[in-house]
DNA sequence: CTAATTGCTCTAGCAACTATAGCTTCAAGA
DNA sequence: TCTTGAAGCTATAGTTGCTAGAGCAATTAG
């Protein structure tokens, strides 16, 4: 049985996001001691261990919860999962692909700062003036 | 004069966004109509696609409220802006690195899900074990 | 036994908006 | 001129995923 401190040390998860992670239902409330303290089990650790892994790699709550849930029925489960994480796969790709339209950009509009008053500057010149970019950043994506 | 829908249309930015902005003091609050509504000149209007350009380039509010405060005082602004940039693309590359490790993950743990039941779920069993990780997504960036 | 540490609850705050409710004003047609 | 529908107004609350602080109670090490 861990203390909330001991289960954070062991899973990197901070106490009050354990807290809020009970809050929302994400994790079960545990047993609490004599002394209103929780006590968690080894079966809790796993879990949180699942949680603050796909939160890692970026899966929002909601998504977690979904995985989560699988549990219960097992049919076409992993179908399912597969699924959620495809999903989260377009959204990262997507991200990617949008982040590094904008670096193109702002390394583009930094070379052309060569210093110099406000008026000459390039970088406020761009911000200032969509016709100057290369790319559509905006709108899309 | 623009009325705050035209404005809206003229720059993409949504009408409660711009309310928004004058809340926060980003946008100085225009000129009100005989009944109270507000309405912009073409200053504003500048000043409201600097912002939404800066926005779409990811710089946070707080970097925008700066770079807007440069107009102030000539002195020096353009290296002051361009420092401005530089950590944004700073930001931007750090953050695509970190979406690239999180991409590879993704797409390894999809590789090996082959349907079935959940015991046997590769996307499942990736997100409760660490181990199975070829990289250090987490905890870094 | 006492002091330091850890834990508790509750509230508020962060970014950057978005949405809702309930109202007023404006513009255009009959 | 009246009316109707669109557009505008304020104010509050919600979103996501936490984090920080106040003011306490419980536990543990020396």
């Amino acid at each position: 049985m861990l203390t909330i401190g001991k289960l954070s040390k062991a899973t990197g998860v901070k106490i009050p996001t354990i807290r809020y992670y009970e809050q929302i239902g994400l994790l079960a409330s545990p047993v609490r001691s004599s002394g209103n303290q929780r006590h968690y089990d080894h079966a809790a650790q796993e879990r949180l261990a699942f949680i603050s892994h796909a939160r890692d790699l970026g899966f929002p709550l909601d998504a977690i919860r979904e995985l989560l849930s699988l549990s219960d029925r097992d049919e076409h489960a992993c179908a399912t999962a597969d699924d959620i994480a495809r999903r989260q796969l377009a959204a990262v790709k997507a991200r990617i692909a949008r982040l590094n339209a904008l670096q193109v950009e702002l390394q583009r509009m930094l070379d052309h700062c060569h210093g110099g008053s406000l008026s000459d500057c390039r970088v406020i010149q761009v911000l200032g003036d969509h016709g100057l970019c290369r790319h559509d950043h905006g709108r899309a994506a």
